[in-house]
DNA sequence: GACGTAATTAACTGATTGGTACAAAATTCG
DNA sequence: CGAATTTTGTACCAATCAGTTAATTACGTC
């Protein structure tokens, strides 16, 4: 004890000339933490490793985020604010509901592509059951607008009389998302299986462009009658 | 170490009247595995907690199966052969394109749902980039066949003149595959963020009900010309 | 400048983990 | 039947892990 004191003096001297900067600090360890979290999920990223990458020590996570699952809980919100942050930008206003539509299923799924690390970040939050998520009032308030565009494309169809009076905002959301989100999250296991031609740049803008076009003709009135009983559009 | 070997006799002595059976016991270990690796994850599923679960004991497993990873792969082939062995029930041939189609994209929505762990599998070897996927001839072997079903629907389909010309039956089976897996796999958070509606018995009929109007929408002929530079079935 | 607090580092800790060593019972084969 | 092999269980092991302790430096206030 006495002897583990008098080592500690001599390698905790030395140490001098830094400055504070928890907000630096603080920033750097949830940069780092999102990117291991990302890699390894969260049974499989270590503390030591997340502290090894940062400019700071193992003491500083625990100091400020508590334990492990806490700083993934902050990661997860992280994620979430800068993908929903990057979608402010769309704007969608002054289209006409179709093309706004198109616009945005387009967004969506160049926006999923460009976040890897958020999708990766939400599957290992599906595989915990979502358990993270719904401890984050963050979370609920930055998704608390996810859809309203939808929504106010929908309202400018319908009164347009394009769209199907039954039209679902949160339908059409859910089917963009479902492949938008497919195309990044499968991609290692899909491509290994059927080939990696949907995910050359030509594959990609197939499958971006016959997503818009399924999801418009989601939404769009039918001008057919039904054919051999079938309800396509034909 | 003499000690010990005495402890060994005592401890391992009054073990008798049991029948060996390597095949059972490789089954009960693959069937704990399969459930334990789809809750946890491969880093998060515990090798104790496996063999505690089993009837057998720890030392089995790596007996049998080498070490966790290797466990691990065999899991996902499991699951794989179980889930494509399902898909071998589902007779096609006999009816119309259309309705084959509507009945194939149905299908594959309803076993999705109906295999939560398979799909947990895929999501936790997609987070481990496909490595033990990659590694895997049984897996290949299994998926060899996996599109030939629609392949042979939109043969048919375009035979009859009602298929587009350029219809892949890899991006129609990319689709339906990336709703009805994103549905499971994805509900955790998408219901804590959207609410649950989709995910009630009419929410899920809605949903599989689009889903097939989306796809058989995008295998047809168009029947129409755009409308307002838009390129929508309208 | 003294004091109290915040921020920071390095070393330490007990528990857990995947895997191994040893031994015993069951089974097979010549 | 005996020897060799297979199957099985228990106890053990070194490394790793998330988290903690002790100490030092920086900073703000009076």
């Amino acid at each position: 004890m006495s002897e583990a004191m008098v080592l500690n003096e001599k390698a905790a001297g030395g140490r001098s000339g830094w400055k504070q900067d928890p907000a630096g600090v603080q920033k750097n360890i949830l940069a780092v933490a999102m990117t291991e979290f990302a890699a390894n999920g969260l049974s499989g990223a270590r503390i030591d490793e997340i502290a090894a990458k940062t400019h700071t020590s193992k003491r500083m996570i625990y100091y400020y985020f508590g334990d492990k699952e806490r700083l993934y809980g902050r990661v997860l919100e992280e994620a979430y604010r800068q993908v929903r942050t990057g979608e402010q930008e769309l704007e969608l206003d002054h289209l006409p509901p179709i093309e706004a539509l198109k616009r945005l299923a387009e967004f969506t799924f160049d926006h999923h592509s460009r976040h890897p690390d958020f999708i990766r970040i939400v599957m290992i939050e599906n595989i915990h059951h979502g358990a993270y998520l719904e401890q984050s009032d963050l979370i609920r308030l930055l998704n608390a607008g996810a859809i309203q565009k939808l929504e106010a494309i929908c309202r400018r169809g319908r009164a347009d009389g394009l769209f199907r009076e039954d039209v679902s905002p949160l339908e059409l959301h859910w089917h963009i998302s479902a492949s938008s989100f497919f195309n990044v999250s499968n991609r290692a296991t899909f491509s290994r299986i059927f080939g990696s031609s949907l995910y050359t740049e030509d594959g990609q803008r197939s499958l971006r462009d016959h997503l818009v076009e399924m999801v418009v003709g989601l939404a769009l009135k039918r001008r057919e009658h039904p054919r051999r009983g079938t309800r396509g559009p034909a």
